[in-house]
DNA sequence: ATGAAAGCGCTAACAG
DNA sequence: CTGTTAGCGCTTTCAT
């Protein structure tokens, strides 16, 4: 029989094995500086060979040392209940990740407003965090962020948008290009051959048009080698009076239309239309948010589909928590699943309580 | 200012509070025996009173403890692969939670053999546990298991089935009757008005019923004021070649069908019959099994429902650890979600990784 | 049945 | 820049 194993490699051993002490381990392990090149290569060399694991009940038993996270995303308003949803996620992460030091502050802004952002960003790079999670939503600012906490290796994680190659630690959000192609292939099924599709866009002052852009093209991929006739609605103006009218004048002139795809939230596009032209039709849009789920219900709406605001909040604690605490790096992209949601489902998708997480 | 506060209660402060040593405290935390009932009581009162809250970090550095987890399901077999598809779940659930002291054991059973079953759970009960996380496929020897663990208070969680009233610590699995209606609820957005749906069960011996049973129910419930008929098919013998001829029976003497649920693992069915009787219908089954997905993506099945084999398998671990090493009670019964997958978002349901962990 | 004391692996302060 | 060392709160062993 063998010798008897050692069950954990410690920073013991790989100060041993490096042939120094374990002050410059710690300081290694850190990133607390005041190492010499020479033992730095050794120690990594070390940790490298022996595969290290630093044993996190050890660290914190000593140190309670505190993890502060800043949060930049938009105010939850009327208009964009959207964030509000996500609370749910950074709450059941603070209950799971808590006792392990984690803090959160947040940093809200308006998403209309540039300056609001400049000022939330101005806030992270002073507040002197130790992570930040951020919506991404003007380029410029962002990039002054990333540029600032390069210097202080504080990890920065993307979530709902990406904006990619500014150095970014990871990005949590859903392909919006596979979310448009799965909605058609529901539509698909639903629609008679030959039928009419609606494709419309609600558009708010300043929303991120990106998604909305990649869910349409998404949706006509899958209807490319298809036989059905694809319409397209947005509109020019915020006034809900010309919306209203703008769409009652395609459905009306659109004999044949058999179902609505609408690119963001379609809660709007159902209000201002009578249920009397929807309720046949099968109509298809995203995000939980009560009013569509409302529809929903009613069955005005056939299905909608989830971005999981709640589960992207939560993995992007849970990945900073897992970078900062573990060590752990993680996948560049993470995405979150394209969760199509019926009336009776929808019970199963409103709390984070399952997945991960991960669940939740 | 106030007097410089101690930040935390430890169990020194509650031993010199009772006026004993952290000896006999100990022992009262960890209902280790061998403490006078005077001693006792005097150091329950000062754990009340100085609100003790156990430092878990300390606990887990000193003892290193392991905590051994029973698993006890059906094998994979070509039959029923099904139960191949839990073990990416648990992989995930031991890179997590492997450091603090998690290990599993596995003891597989047929799912024909109540023999093999009354032997798996023979070696549960003395292999000495400190959790079991099982399939309680058959009742009465579930019953002698969850008799022999409540003595030792060790935690008993099913996952897949429940049997109510055992006792057991909680049961993770999906709702069967809401699947069942959630496939009907896009099933009639799929098929027109007044045509037929075919409700089709393909049994092997000894599956499990009751999942089938219920999910049928479910259907059912739906269609109960639509005008759709309703057609079931249930086979009575496992030769394919009778099935198959039944089957055929029922597609052709049934000019109107537009549409097949399958209350389980659908692609039997799908081989049985040729494909252009299947390819204008809307095919809804279950389980994301390799010869399944196959037949998704050629859009011979229209949608499946998936039941989170991993995410049971990953949050059956984790309720345990929460249970053993931090000590936190889960709800009695966690539904995973009932998830629509089509060709496209498939590949966002086939790992773990995004959902606890979590995701998972 | 109880008390005393030696660590668990890591951090951080301090001495060299 | 590197080495040494005193704990963090708890578990566990060994005397008493």
């Amino acid at each position: 029989m063998g010798a008897p194993e050692k069950p954990t490699i410690g920073i013991k051993d790989i100060a041993r094995y490096a042939g120094v002490s374990t002050g410059p381990v710690d300081k290694i392990l850190n990133n607390r500086g005041g190492v010499s090149k020479a033992t730095e290569a050794k120690i990594l060399k070390a940790i490298e060979e022996l595969g290290y694991q630093p044993n996190i009940f050890a660290s914190r038993l000593k140190s309670a040392k505190e993890y502060r996270i800043a949060v930049l995303m938009p105010y939850a308003t009327n208009d964009i209940p959207y964030w509000g949803q996500h609370q749910h996620g950074f709450d059941a992460a603070m209950v799971e990740l808590r006792p392990y030091g984690i803090k959160l502050e947040m940093l809200p802004f308006s998403q209309n407003d540039v300056l609001s952002f400049k000022d939330a960003v101005s806030k992270a790079i002073l507040g002197n965090f130790q992570g930040i999670l951020m919506v991404p939503v003007f380029h410029d600012d962002t990039a002054r962020l990333l540029n600032a906490t390069a210097r202080n290796h504080v990890p920065v994680v993307f979530f709902d948008s990406n904006i990619s190659g500014l150095g970014q630690l990871s990005f949590i959000g859903q392909h919006s290009g596979d979310s448009g192609y799965t909605a058609a292939e529901i539509m698909g099924r639903c629609v008679p051959e030959r039928s009419e599709i609606l494709i419309a866009t609600i558009k708010k002052k300043d929303d991120n048009h990106l998604h909305f852009a990649n869910r349409e093209a998404g949706f006509r991929t899958y209807f490319e080698n298809k036989n059905n006739r694809l319409v397209t609605y947005e509109n020019e103006v915020a006034d809900e009076q010309t919306i209203a009218a703008e769409l009652l004048d395609i459905v009306r002139s659109t004999p044949s239309l058999s179902g609505i795809f609408v690119t963001n939230d379609i809660h709007k596009l159902v209000r201002l239309l009578p249920t009397s032209l929807l309720d046949k039709r099968c109509l298809i849009g995203y995000d939980l948010i009560d009013e569509n789920i409302d529809y929903l219900k009613k069955e005005h709406i056939s299905f909608l589909i989830s971005q999981q605001p709640q589960m992207q909040a939560y993995k992007g604690v849970k990945v900073l928590y897992e970078y900062l605490v573990l060590k752990k790096k993680p996948s560049a992209e993470i995405f979150v699943p394209i969760d199509i949601i019926t009336p009776t489902n929808i019970k199963y998708y409103n709390r984070i309580e399952l997945r991960d997480a991960v669940l939740f």
